[in-house]
DNA sequence: CCTTAAACTGACTGTCGAGTCAGTTTTTGG
DNA sequence: CCAAAAACTGACTCGACAGTCAGTTTAAGG
């Protein structure tokens, strides 16, 4: 069994810095000290050793939010959007290979022609929004929040941080510097006055 | 002279809905009933294909940015703002191929060892953040827009618009509909109060 | 009309990678 | 200790695709 998670977590790391068409099998087994058929034995084919690969993502994720925000408790509705940031760039930083794969755009093409696939997708934005909608609804009864949409208002909080933990990863221009400027954004835009 | 028109035409089109690695010279060449042979005629090999579809699209979008800007004028900074919002969702429309490529993975990569590539996308996303800067700059010389760095104001805006056209574009959730919220929401993110 | 260059093509090659299979080694538990 | 299942492997196949090349067709203009 320890073989197999060797397996999974290799391909994690792969299909995260190069793709997947520019990971072959043979690169994986190399990696984990085992023939290419062995990868075989444990996973049917490329594509399912793929989806084992997001599950196993998807799995973390949902854990580990769900863990932190069923203890932790806030203020206020703001407090809470604000928490719900700060965990996601942690978790960007410690699931790095993780997220990126995420951003892919094969998973989402896969997504759109494989339903294991796309209910991985989903379920992790899903734990996002509804946390995030959640978040909202608390700050507009506490006063916190100004009233608006609390689905969009949470689909346009992802939107955020998602693309700046993606820009940070591409490194195109350092948005690592705007870990700190994000959340204040995102308060601004929701905060009421 | 049209052929090789309508090989770059083909080859954006393939490229951003089934990405580099899913997309061989035969289905481009089929496309315009060609030769694949011919295709290697008019570019060198694969990956020059993809850097000549990529120019074409930078080319495109500074040309258009541009030309909208140096003429338009509006009253406020935050006026400029969701003026640049607005034009980057319309150009995101007409031009969906290649906005989608920027979205893909193999292009960061592509970037990160390949200087061509690399000053094609800089390319795209400076002239997006410079103008957005001037507007947050302009904004906070007549008091539309609150005192924070430009810079990283104008990422972060970047940042939000970019990823609700990737989130359209990959219909994960309607985000098609946040259009509208999306500017109110940058509008209130940056005002000052 | 003819020459020359540009545009184009069919047929081919070599490589690489996904996937198979028959067989070997290791583990398990009775 | 042994049988049987599970884990693993080397050597192989087969297809797909990037890229080549020698040659043909088309266009240009003198």
């Amino acid at each position: 069994m320890t073989k197999k998670r060797a397996i999974l977590k290799a391909a994690t790391l792969l299909f995260a810095t190069k793709g997947y068409n520019d990971t072959s099998m043979n690169e994986v087994a190399r990696m984990t000290a085992s023939a290419s058929a062995t990868i075989f034995y444990h996973f049917k084919n490329k594509e399912e050793l793929y989806l084992a690969v997001l599950e196993n993502v998807k799995d973390r994720i949902l854990g580990d939010f769900s863990a932190y925000f069923s203890r932790k408790h806030f203020k206020t509705g703001l407090d809470m959007v604000e928490g719900i940031i700060d965990f996601y760039l942690y978790m960007a930083g410690i699931l790095e290979d993780g997220f990126q794969l995420l951003h892919h755009y094969y998973t989402y093409r896969l997504a759109q022609e494989n339903p294991v696939c796309r209910r991985h997708l989903e379920a992790v934005y899903d734990v996002l929004v509804s946390l995030l909608e959640e978040a909202i609804r608390k700050g507009q009864q506490d006063g916190s929040i100004v009233e608006t949409p609390p689905r969009k208002g949470a689909l346009i909080v992802l939107s955020t941080v998602d693309s700046v933990v993606r820009f940070n990863t591409y490194n195109l221009f350092d948005a690592g510097a705007l870990y700190d400027d994000l959340t204040k954004s995102c308060r601004r835009m929701l905060e009421s006055r």
